[in-house]
DNA sequence: TATCTCTTTGGGAACGTTCCCGGATTTTGG
DNA sequence: CCAAAATCCGGGAACGTTCCCAAAGAGATA
């Protein structure tokens, strides 16, 4: 049950591949009686175009490569969505794989792109500077490489989308600030991507100028799934050191925060008030619904694939870093208090 | 800066290509000289292998299409896990489709993996009998399809993995009754798929064991997220009726559920208990915690990547269909209460 | 009628790789 | 020392497609 080639046909129709490629691609230079028949045949055989040999003639394979730390919260799978919503139109296909936020494996998935002949990665990366090196090289050797969300530092001329982390952290950190909280606490992100710092920044800040900054408050993490916020708290609590507030890296961090806090009975918000930065539907599918820094994730992949396809078209196109907007959306979790005394 | 090829090296060696291949392959027709200076040149400019002509010459792309309705909850990414747990280390690619709960986007999902040439399609249906034709036209062209969690109808000979819908549902129906629960609610799945069926017939059987089963008490959805799980509680409310426990088809839905029982001052377990039918950590992350059947998610991955692979190695191999086992975990959202009245 | 142009078709190289086949050289065995 | 065998290498086809080039035939023009 072989796929029909365009050998086949010619041998059917007695005709050359010449004549059978001209018909499928409407060159004018063909007899309109040629044509029908080619298009019948080509038609009662199911013809399909064989994309691999396209590939090697053209030496592009319509396909893009999407990098991720990991696929299972929802923070990738939108911004994939609007990855797919440009690329799937135009006929690319997208490989995906993850990392597991480890570097190493993050090196193996882009040599594996590599050799996968993609025309384009999108990376999200898993550690600033790890693989910058090898970013370098890859772009070298000819395949464009685009960073959302984590990029990599700032010195590396490539195209990359992003949002203010440093501005946003700020905004939602006066807003814990405004509906009472002086006790904030904040689960700080893996130390091997610039956003944390950034983010940590906005918050020391804010903090700093209300004067109630405290280096205890801080707690890193390595990761930012549930139970690294649960992990967080659970610190706090071993520490004992007061809070009224959290902010976490993550929503998924700030989830895990909060379910921890509610089972140890800790009302949110009415004693911790909890805000966190992202952007998935998660946020508005927790009882309390949580404050959060909305991140237009659906767009920064759509961005993310223009980027990328300008580059592709034109390898000498100039590098772009696009700032997103990202919205501060308040909900229950940060209900404006009169604040009751906590623990 | 273009890639170098096979016959770049020979040029620069004064080598026929077939000596190239045959020192880059260990062929053992080769003397060790020669194939120490080939290596050593091939190191010096960075050759590997052109994926693409590879596969043309082979006439397999190394790739596998992954087909999902949605990659938005945390359900399809980890059966994703597994797959790439499998595939990954084999030099294969997976290709990632979703085709957003619709038939049609499913049959174009499928038709553009074609035309990409992959070796093989793993597939979570959006609808039992749509794309039936579809299915066995695919499969008769020489591309081997598995099914899993959704499959299609048991007369479609084709390898599947699944759990046993009926009796999981059946046996998480009666932890609810056996907790003191005596109107339960079944938020049903889209009546496109076979496992709604499968599981609400366990939930009707069940109920109707204990003479509690009331057709009211069925709230059918067509979709499978948050939303739905809320607009379905919404509908109980709506209509005045009452309940005491809740088995949702998935946990999205249960938690969608969940949240919006809260959100209108209802105690969960304590007025209404909830239950789901799932495997992500989901469950786990949600306050309080949600009892549920997990499906061994990644183990389905991997056992469907299995599968497909026996297909694609002899495609005259026998299709199986592989039952897994899903274990009963029962959670804070169904602690065994002392019934008090409800609303 | 001879030449020119236009239309329609076929031949074949190219993309990068493997592998079969045959040829040249060296080694082995009697 | 000569034949046979082993070792090593190059040529070229094949995978499926496009596209350049050439050729054949028809029609047009002088």
């Amino acid at each position: 049950m072989k796929r029909t080639t365009i050998k086949d046909l010619s041998q059917y129709l007695s005709l050359s591949t010449s004549t059978i490629s001209r018909a499928l691609l409407n060159d004018v230079h063909i007899h309109p009686d040629t044509k029908k028949r080619v298009l019948e045949a080509a038609q009662k055989f199911n013809y399909k175009p064989n994309a691999t040999a396209l590939s090697l003639k053209y030496g592009k394979t319509n396909s893009i490569g999407f990098v991720v730390p990991e696929m299972i919260t929802p923070f990738s799978a939108k911004v994939l969505q609007g990855v797919q919503n440009i690329l799937y139109p135009l006929g690319y296909k997208v490989i995906i794989l993850q990392s597991d936020e480890d570097p190493s494996r993050e090196r193996e998935n882009l040599l594996l792109l590599e050799t996968f002949n993609v025309d384009g990665i999108i990376l999200n990366l898993c550690h600033e500077t790890f693989n910058q090196n090898l970013y370098i090289e890859i772009m070298q050797r000819g395949t464009p490489l685009v960073f959302f969300d984590r990029i990599p530092a700032t010195s590396l001329d490539v195209s990359k989308v992003l949002v203010d982390d440093h501005i946003k952290a700020s905004l939602m950190v006066e807003h814990l600030v405004r509906i009472g909280c002086r006790r904030i606490a904040h689960i700080m992100g893996p130390a091997t991507v610039r956003n944390s710092a950034e983010r940590a920044s906005g918050y020391k800040r804010i903090l700093t100028k209300h004067g109630i900054f405290d280096p205890e408050l801080i707690i890193k993490t390595d990761g930012t799934m549930f139970e690294h916020g649960k992990m967080a708290v659970k610190k706090l609590f071993d520490k004992k050191i007061e809070f009224d507030g959290i902010f976490a890296f993550t929503d998924t961090e700030a989830i895990g925060a909060m379910n921890y806090l509610l089972e140890a009975g800790v009302k949110v918000p009415d004693e911790v008030a909890v805000a966190s930065f992202s952007g998935t539907e998660l946020s508005t599918n927790v009882f309390p619904q949580l404050s959060s820094v909305e991140q237009p994730l659906e767009k920064m992949g759509e961005t993310a694939a223009e980027l990328v396809l300008e580059k592709i078209k034109d390898d000498g196109a100039v590098s772009k870093s696009i700032v997103l907007n990202a919205e501060l959306v308040y909900r229950a979790s940060t209900l404006a208090k009169d604040k009751l005394k906590k623990q």
